[in-house]
DNA sequence: CAAGCTTGCTTGATATATATAGCATCCAGG
DNA sequence: CCTGGATGCTATATATATCAAGCAAGCTTG
């Protein structure tokens, strides 16, 4: 039930680090990582996870699953919404708002009968 | 620089949902979906938000991404432009439509100094 | 108006992520 | 031996995620 730590201790000591060369080389405190690598840690941070997966050259995506978090599905339902992205293009915050506002409005109206 | 607020908020009443629905349908209080959507917490859990991005029906990749947490490698590309799309949700052809004619609108505008 | 809801929010409490400091063991060289 | 560094670990402190309780304003109905 522990196995996110076994597979950093395990990725660790494969890439010959010690727990203060990873401190050192990420910024995570050697005694953090004492506790991930033996279970007493319930929900590391996604940013802490990525940093030891690139470091030790690990699946992010297997990790972060590893840890009991979920992993986005598939990249359909992005690719479905993209579309008005693609036709819209790249837009400023102040335009997005302006959007957001605009099609609340565009429904308000429609739905009290025009 | 609190658009996952903003994100959140925004779905949930597209989805006309208040505080205390969400709070009975996914477990979690609606006190602290008030601070979420009010930019008061930094690193909320990535279980809390694949069940509101589930709910939502949101892109949970967008979400996290929002968040400031990474993505798996071949995900993050794809889903960084669609910020407008989650944020605004489904719309149809005639919104769509609507939608970029008004952008256009905004453009003109502010390109001849009004 | 009053009583009672609904809704969003704030406050106070608890749990836990993460850091700093320090302990125990091991091993190398003098 | 013994001193000193390296290594993993524990103990304590601080920040923050999350919850339970309750407040304030707005509705609604009598």
């Amino acid at each position: 039930m522990d196995r996110l730590g076994q597979l950093l201790a395990d990725a660790r000591k494969r890439r010959k680090l010690t727990l203060r060369a990873v401190e050192e080389s990420i910024g995570i405190s050697n005694a953090y990582l004492s506790q991930l690598e033996n279970g007493k840690v319930r929900s590391p941070s996604p940013i802490v996870l990525h940093k030891l997966s690139e470091l030790y050259k690990l699946s992010y995506a297997t990790v972060m699953l590893e840890a009991g978090y979920p992993l986005p599905k598939n990249l359909k339902q992005s690719v479905e919404e993209n579309r008005l992205a693609a036709r819209i293009g790249h837009v400023t915050e102040d335009e997005e708002d302006a959007l957001v506002e605009y099609l609340m409005f565009l429904r308000s109206r429609r739905r009290s009968g025009e």
